[in-house]
DNA sequence: CCGGGCCTGCGG
DNA sequence: CCGCAGGCCCGG
Protein backbone atom coordinates (compact mmCIF):
# COMPACT_ATOMS: atom_id res chain seq x y z
CA UNK A 1 0.00 0.00 0.00
CA UNK A 2 1.97 2.94 -1.28
CA UNK A 3 1.40 6.19 0.88
CA UNK A 4 3.36 9.20 0.12
CA UNK A 5 7.02 8.20 1.21
CA UNK A 6 6.53 5.25 -1.28
CA UNK A 7 4.66 7.31 -4.07
CA UNK A 8 7.51 9.78 -3.18
CA UNK A 9 10.10 7.19 -4.01
CA UNK A 10 9.09 6.36 -7.42
CA UNK A 11 8.51 9.97 -7.90
CA UNK A 12 12.06 11.08 -7.76
CA UNK A 13 13.42 7.81 -9.36
CA UNK A 14 10.94 8.88 -12.47
CA UNK A 15 12.33 12.60 -12.52
CA UNK A 16 15.72 11.53 -12.80
CA UNK A 17 14.20 8.82 -16.03
CA UNK A 18 11.36 10.30 -17.98
CA UNK A 19 12.08 13.75 -18.02
CA UNK A 20 12.10 14.77 -22.16
CA UNK A 21 10.70 11.39 -23.21
CA UNK A 22 7.98 11.48 -25.76
CA UNK A 23 5.01 9.21 -25.86
CA UNK A 24 4.26 6.62 -29.13
CA UNK A 25 1.39 4.50 -27.99
CA UNK A 26 -0.35 3.12 -24.66
CA UNK A 27 -1.50 -0.52 -24.81
CA UNK A 28 -3.66 -2.96 -22.41
CA UNK A 29 -6.15 -4.74 -21.14
CA UNK A 30 -9.76 -3.02 -21.42
CA UNK A 31 -11.05 -2.23 -18.09
CA UNK A 32 -12.12 0.91 -15.71
CA UNK A 33 -7.93 1.65 -15.06
CA UNK A 34 -7.70 4.22 -17.34
CA UNK A 35 -9.93 7.28 -17.92
CA UNK A 36 -10.68 7.84 -20.98
CA UNK A 37 -10.56 4.40 -22.74
CA UNK A 38 -6.79 3.19 -23.48
CA UNK A 39 -7.27 3.26 -27.26
CA UNK A 40 -8.59 7.21 -26.97
CA UNK A 41 -5.84 7.84 -24.35
CA UNK A 42 -3.19 6.21 -27.09
CA UNK A 43 -4.60 8.03 -29.80
CA UNK A 44 -4.17 11.27 -27.87
CA UNK A 45 -0.96 10.87 -26.07
CA UNK A 46 1.30 10.28 -29.03
CA UNK A 47 3.96 13.12 -29.86
CA UNK A 48 3.30 14.39 -25.87
CA UNK A 49 6.39 14.84 -24.10
CA UNK A 50 6.67 14.31 -20.26
CA UNK A 51 7.77 17.89 -18.73
CA UNK A 52 8.04 16.91 -15.26
CA UNK A 53 6.64 14.43 -12.86
CA UNK A 54 5.49 15.56 -9.42
CA UNK A 55 3.56 13.98 -6.37
CA UNK A 56 0.12 15.51 -4.60
CA UNK A 57 -0.51 13.40 -1.92
CA UNK A 58 -0.83 9.84 -2.98
CA UNK A 59 -1.02 10.83 -7.02
CA UNK A 60 1.84 10.75 -9.24
CA UNK A 61 1.23 13.37 -11.83
CA UNK A 62 3.40 13.42 -15.29
CA UNK A 63 3.36 17.47 -16.67
CA UNK A 64 3.16 16.79 -20.57
CA UNK A 65 3.75 19.24 -23.46
CA UNK A 66 0.21 20.59 -24.73
CA UNK A 67 -0.98 21.50 -21.41
CA UNK A 68 -2.11 17.76 -20.55
CA UNK A 69 -1.55 16.01 -17.39
CA UNK A 70 -1.30 12.12 -16.77
CA UNK A 71 -2.01 11.07 -13.35
CA UNK A 72 -1.42 8.21 -11.67
CA UNK A 73 -3.29 6.46 -8.59
CA UNK A 74 -1.55 3.00 -7.14
CA UNK A 75 -4.47 2.35 -4.46
CA UNK A 76 -3.50 -1.04 -2.91
CA UNK A 77 -1.57 -2.88 -5.40
CA UNK A 78 -0.26 -0.71 -7.97
CA UNK A 79 3.28 -0.28 -9.30
CA UNK A 80 4.85 1.75 -12.23
CA UNK A 81 7.96 -0.25 -13.25
CA UNK A 82 10.47 -0.10 -16.54
CA UNK A 83 9.36 -3.28 -18.64
CA UNK A 84 12.89 -4.39 -18.25
CA UNK A 85 12.15 -5.11 -14.95
CA UNK A 86 10.59 -8.88 -15.06
CA UNK A 87 7.47 -7.65 -13.03
CA UNK A 88 4.32 -9.16 -12.49
CA UNK A 89 3.44 -9.74 -16.59
CA UNK A 90 0.34 -10.72 -16.22
CA UNK A 91 -1.03 -8.17 -14.15
CA UNK A 92 0.02 -4.84 -16.67
CA UNK A 93 -2.96 -2.89 -16.80
CA UNK A 94 -1.16 -0.36 -19.03
CA UNK A 95 2.12 -0.10 -21.28
CA UNK A 96 3.38 3.31 -22.20
CA UNK A 97 5.79 3.20 -24.87
CA UNK A 98 7.96 5.82 -25.46
CA UNK A 99 10.17 6.97 -28.77
CA UNK A 100 13.27 5.76 -27.68
CA UNK A 101 12.19 2.37 -26.97
CA UNK A 102 11.91 2.54 -23.44
CA UNK A 103 8.70 1.07 -22.09
CA UNK A 104 6.62 2.20 -18.67
CA UNK A 105 4.55 -0.88 -16.99
CA UNK A 106 1.40 -0.18 -15.12
CA UNK A 107 0.67 -3.68 -12.91
CA UNK A 108 -2.18 -4.02 -10.42
CA UNK A 109 -3.50 -7.40 -9.24
CA UNK A 110 -6.52 -5.87 -7.29
CA UNK A 111 -7.40 -3.56 -10.05
CA UNK A 112 -8.07 -0.63 -8.08
CA UNK A 113 -5.70 1.53 -8.70
CA UNK A 114 -6.63 4.41 -11.70
CA UNK A 115 -4.96 6.39 -14.45
CA UNK A 116 -6.67 9.79 -16.22
CA UNK A 117 -5.84 11.50 -18.80
CA UNK A 118 -6.48 14.95 -19.25
CA UNK A 119 -6.00 18.63 -19.67
CA UNK A 120 -3.97 20.78 -17.41
CA UNK A 121 -7.36 22.62 -17.03
CA UNK A 122 -9.31 19.88 -15.95
CA UNK A 123 -7.06 17.41 -13.88
CA UNK A 124 -7.94 18.99 -10.56
CA UNK A 125 -11.26 18.05 -10.71
CA UNK A 126 -11.25 14.66 -12.80
CA UNK A 127 -9.04 13.46 -10.02
CA UNK A 128 -9.73 14.93 -7.23
CA UNK A 129 -6.29 16.00 -6.45
CA UNK A 130 -8.55 19.65 -5.99
CA UNK A 131 -9.62 18.04 -3.11
CA UNK A 132 -6.43 17.10 -1.45
CA UNK A 133 -5.40 18.97 2.10
CA UNK A 134 -2.25 20.49 2.86
CA UNK A 135 1.33 18.24 2.21
CA UNK A 136 2.45 17.44 5.80
CA UNK A 137 6.14 17.98 4.99
CA UNK A 138 5.55 21.36 3.45
CA UNK A 139 4.15 22.48 6.76
CA UNK A 140 5.30 24.37 9.66
CA UNK A 141 4.20 23.76 13.59
CA UNK A 142 1.85 26.75 13.80
CA UNK A 143 0.12 25.60 10.28
CA UNK A 144 -0.04 22.59 11.72
CA UNK A 145 -1.75 23.44 15.11
CA UNK A 146 -4.00 25.71 12.90
CA UNK A 147 -5.18 22.82 11.08
CA UNK A 148 -5.58 20.51 13.41
CA UNK A 149 -6.07 22.21 16.90
CA UNK A 150 -9.65 22.58 16.80
CA UNK A 151 -10.91 19.35 15.24
CA UNK A 152 -13.25 16.71 17.21
CA UNK A 153 -13.16 12.89 16.68
CA UNK A 154 -11.01 9.76 16.36
CA UNK A 155 -7.14 10.87 16.17
CA UNK A 156 -6.35 7.80 13.43
CA UNK A 157 -9.62 8.94 11.25
CA UNK A 158 -8.09 12.15 10.95
CA UNK A 159 -4.97 11.33 10.19
CA UNK A 160 -6.28 9.16 7.45
CA UNK A 161 -8.38 11.53 6.06
CA UNK A 162 -6.38 13.06 3.03
CA UNK A 163 -8.90 16.53 2.72
CA UNK A 164 -6.73 17.28 6.03
CA UNK A 165 -3.28 15.92 5.76
CA UNK A 166 -2.80 14.37 2.20
CA UNK A 167 -0.20 11.21 1.72
CA UNK A 168 -0.96 9.20 5.40
CA UNK A 169 -2.16 5.93 4.87
CA UNK A 170 -2.75 2.70 7.40
CA UNK A 171 1.20 1.95 7.87
CA UNK A 172 2.19 5.20 8.64
CA UNK A 173 -0.70 6.59 10.26
CA UNK A 174 -0.39 4.01 13.16
CA UNK A 175 3.80 4.90 13.04
CA UNK A 176 2.85 8.36 14.07
CA UNK A 177 0.32 7.69 16.89
CA UNK A 178 3.26 5.85 18.07
CA UNK A 179 5.79 8.18 17.90
CA UNK A 180 2.98 10.75 19.51
CA UNK A 181 2.69 8.62 22.48
CA UNK A 182 -1.14 8.44 21.48
CA UNK A 183 -3.87 5.27 21.25
CA UNK A 184 -5.08 5.58 17.36
CA UNK A 185 -8.79 5.77 18.33
CA UNK A 186 -8.01 8.92 21.24
CA UNK A 187 -10.09 12.13 21.16
CA UNK A 188 -8.78 15.11 19.00
CA UNK A 189 -10.94 17.19 21.14
CA UNK A 190 -8.68 15.98 24.49
CA UNK A 191 -5.22 16.40 22.57
CA UNK A 192 -3.36 19.58 24.38
CA UNK A 193 -0.98 21.69 22.22
CA UNK A 194 2.36 20.37 23.43
CA UNK A 195 0.68 16.61 22.55
CA UNK A 196 0.17 18.50 19.26
CA UNK A 197 3.82 19.55 18.99
CA UNK A 198 4.63 16.15 19.37
CA UNK A 199 2.66 14.68 16.63
CA UNK A 200 3.84 17.48 14.47
CA UNK A 201 7.38 16.19 14.67
CA UNK A 202 5.92 12.84 14.87
CA UNK A 203 4.16 13.06 11.52
CA UNK A 204 7.59 14.84 10.16
CA UNK A 205 9.77 12.30 11.22
CA UNK A 206 7.62 8.82 10.36
CA UNK A 207 7.65 9.80 6.59
CA UNK A 208 10.80 11.66 6.40
CA UNK A 209 12.42 8.13 7.89
CA UNK A 210 10.06 6.18 5.56
CA UNK A 211 11.31 8.62 2.47
CA UNK A 212 15.20 8.24 3.91
CA UNK A 213 14.57 4.11 3.63
CA UNK A 214 12.61 4.26 0.18
CA UNK A 215 9.79 2.82 1.55
CA UNK A 216 8.26 0.29 3.13
CA UNK A 217 7.89 -3.08 1.27
CA UNK A 218 5.41 -5.34 2.70
CA UNK A 219 3.01 -6.55 0.38
CA UNK A 220 3.47 -4.88 -3.09
CA UNK A 221 5.14 -2.03 -3.09
CA UNK A 222 8.35 -1.71 -5.15
CA UNK A 223 10.29 1.09 -7.10
CA UNK A 224 10.59 1.69 -11.28
CA UNK A 225 13.02 -0.23 -11.22
CA UNK A 226 11.92 -3.30 -8.97
CA UNK A 227 13.52 -2.67 -5.86
CA UNK A 228 12.17 -3.24 -2.52
CA UNK A 229 11.93 -0.44 0.65
CA UNK A 230 13.79 -0.72 3.00
CA UNK A 231 11.53 1.03 6.13
CA UNK A 232 9.25 -2.24 6.75
CA UNK A 233 12.30 -2.80 9.08
CA UNK A 234 12.45 0.05 11.26
CA UNK A 235 8.23 0.02 11.93
CA UNK A 236 7.86 0.48 15.41
CA UNK A 237 3.93 -1.10 15.63
CA UNK A 238 2.60 -1.87 11.80
CA UNK A 239 3.01 -5.54 11.37
CA UNK A 240 4.52 -6.33 14.89
CA UNK A 241 0.90 -7.91 16.43
CA UNK A 242 2.95 -9.91 19.54
CA UNK A 243 6.43 -8.67 19.51
CA UNK A 244 8.05 -6.57 22.37
CA UNK A 245 7.90 -2.26 21.83
CA UNK A 246 11.63 -1.63 21.19
CA UNK A 247 11.01 1.05 24.02
CA UNK A 248 9.25 -0.92 26.44
CA UNK A 249 9.27 -4.28 25.55
CA UNK A 250 5.22 -4.85 26.21
CA UNK A 251 3.86 -6.92 23.08
CA UNK A 252 2.65 -4.91 20.29
CA UNK A 253 -1.41 -5.49 19.99
CA UNK A 254 -3.74 -5.54 17.09
CA UNK A 255 -7.50 -4.06 17.07
CA UNK A 256 -9.62 -2.08 14.58
CA UNK A 257 -9.71 1.79 14.47
CA UNK A 258 -11.64 3.47 11.55
CA UNK A 259 -12.06 0.34 10.31
CA UNK A 260 -8.96 -0.86 9.53
CA UNK A 261 -6.03 -3.24 11.44
CA UNK A 262 -4.50 -1.12 14.21
CA UNK A 263 -1.39 -1.93 15.66
CA UNK A 264 -0.16 -0.19 19.02
CA UNK A 265 1.91 -0.78 21.96
CA UNK A 266 -0.36 -0.82 25.44
CA UNK A 267 1.74 0.82 27.78
CA UNK A 268 3.23 3.16 25.19
CA UNK A 269 -0.16 4.73 23.72
CA UNK A 270 -3.01 5.69 25.99
CA UNK A 271 -6.32 6.43 24.92
CA UNK A 272 -6.82 10.00 26.12
C1' DC B 1 -19.13 7.66 11.39
C1' DC B 2 -19.99 3.07 9.61
C1' DG B 3 -20.21 -0.36 6.08
C1' DG B 4 -20.36 -2.05 1.41
C1' DG B 5 -18.18 -2.08 -3.17
C1' DC B 6 -14.28 -2.45 -6.09
C1' DC B 7 -10.62 -6.79 -6.81
C1' DT B 8 -7.26 -10.69 -6.18
C1' DG B 9 -4.03 -13.54 -3.57
C1' DC B 10 -2.97 -15.79 0.19
C1' DG B 11 -2.97 -17.23 5.16
C1' DG B 12 -5.38 -19.51 8.71
C1' DC C 1 -12.61 -22.20 1.62
C1' DC C 2 -13.67 -18.23 4.08
C1' DG C 3 -12.10 -13.80 5.20
C1' DC C 4 -8.52 -10.54 5.61
C1' DA C 5 -5.33 -7.13 3.44
C1' DG C 6 -6.69 -1.38 3.20
C1' DG C 7 -6.52 2.53 -1.17
C1' DC C 8 -10.85 5.65 -1.99
C1' DC C 9 -15.70 6.43 -3.04
C1' DC C 10 -20.44 6.44 -1.95
C1' DG C 11 -24.80 5.92 0.37
C1' DG C 12 -27.13 5.91 4.64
Amino acid sequence: MPELPEVETIVRELQGSVRGKEFLKVEGGTGRTIVPSISDVSKRIRGLKILDVLRQGKFIVFVLSGKMRLVVHLRMTGRLTWETVEDRKKYVRAAFYFKDGSVLNFSDVRKFGRIWFCTEGEYLKITRIGRLGREPLEMNLSEFLQLFGGRRGILKNNLLRQDILAGIGNIYADEICFGTGLHPSSRMERISKKTYARMFRAIKDCLEEGIRHCGVSVSDFAGTRGDLGKHQDYLQVYGRTGDKCYKCGSLIKKTVVAGRGTHFCPRCQKKN
